[in-house]
DNA sequence: TTAGAAAGTGACTGGTCAGTCAGATTTTGA
DNA sequence: TCAAAATCTGACTGACCAGTCACTTTCTAA
């Protein structure tokens, strides 16, 4: 959070940053395990050797780097959003509004929305001390949604249902969402706000309204 | 489909199921780049040597032949559900159901899940031919889906959404629920078909009436 | 019983790649 | 200006492992 006082410190810092972008772009296209030193060493326009001098943890720091980057990206996007929102405002337009912001930042940074998928998942799910890191890190992005959620829940605007599990399926929607945009990719590029609305639009529906057609009166209450 | 005739032929067919059912359990612990030859054989009780007489293609038939076996049997797991539902049934129950099911199997079948969440999305997003297959047999199950919820939009029974996506939606979040139990999974040792029963309420609530609390009449209707 | 076929095997090969380090290059500051 | 420090570099090493194949074991049927 401190800025770097020399330009020397500043230069070193930028270098960083450049080798984080190139393992970023790497990582996305072929994966942890395709991806090679070299060919991150050779985007960031430096040698393999190098990159030690800035990740001693070599392959693994750089991904977890990486990861942290995305994780920190996307909380960030939700906090000032519930932040400028407000408390107490109507639900239906803050979520609309937030889906629409984290389904355009995935469309801006297909890269990150790949890591995503390809490694952080696989990660996750691997019991080992590395996963429990990564835990936390999506803990609290679930708890950055939980809290506004509950609030919500408490006020009497959203269903009576468990909160925790509510930001769990809302991110995991928004995900699924954009996963399907990218299966389903026959749509003729599209304008990327113009399909990002209209996905939002409708997890918005989907997910506020449920899918049932509302019956005034239930025929049939039993069970 | 056909069965096979001679002895020969049965103990060949059970002796290529069991290094599938090795090959199984391998990618689940491992993840696919990970999982090594000689460890399938080994669990298999065979030299690597042989597998290659029942799996010319190496470690990569393995993968693909095990995932065709998982979408296979999920595929199974819908079509069998509606087929026994019949048409014109109220969704509720029927869905509730088929949430159920599914969720116990992946449950039953942890290894499998372990797979879907590790490989499959790592393959269906890498855009080479290997991806357009997958994407092919993801779309089948998706299919299955897509039918009877189009049927039940027509019906009005539910909302008139693209049966698509709904599917698409439908399938993703029994999904996300089932990983969001392998990551919450501190409750002791519940009762697996009590908390798939559980889920399974959650997400039909979730899905079929949504989030918000309905509002007979709406006090501010702007926007 | 046995010869030939079929099935099984694991030491070996070749390719890959993360990580190292001795030396080259650049920067610094006196 | 130049020596020492800091930085960069890529050839090299060792580990790993998929896939091969010459050999062994087991089966079959005459």
């Amino acid at each position: 959070m401190i800025v770097p006082q020399s330009r020397k410190e500043r230069e070193r810092e930028s270098r960083r940053k450049e080798i984080l972008a190139s393992a970023r772009s790497v990582f996305s296209e072929k994966g942890y395990s395709r991806a090679t030193l070299e060919e991150i060493a050779q985007r960031a326009e430096f040698g393999k050797g190098t990159l030690y001098n800035y990740f001693v943890g070599g392959k693994e720091e750089l991904l977890f780097t990486v990861i942290e980057q995305m994780y920190d990206e996307v909380h960030t996007l939700i906090t000032d959003h519930f932040e400028s929102a407000g408390a107490d405002q109507p639900m239906r337009p803050v979520l609309r509004a937030l889906i629409f912001k984290i389904l355009s930042y995935y469309e801006n940074h297909q890269d990150t929305f790949m890591i995503l998928v390809k490694e952080v998942q696989r990660l996750l799910i691997n019991g080992d001390e590395k996963a429990a890191y990564f835990i936390k890190q999506r803990n609290r992005l679930i708890e950055a949604l939980e809290a506004p959620l509950s609030q919500a829940i408490q006020s009497g605007q959203l269903r009576p249902l468990p909160p925790r599990a509510v930001a769990n399926m809302f991110l995991g929607n928004v995900h699924g969402c954009q996963m399907h945009v990218f299966l389903d990719q026959e749509h003729g590029q599209v304008d990327n706000a113009c399909r990002a609305d209209k996905n939002a639009e409708f997890l918005t529906t989907m997910l506020l309204d449920g899918l049932l057609v509302s019956q005034p009166v239930a025929e049939e209450s039993t069970q």
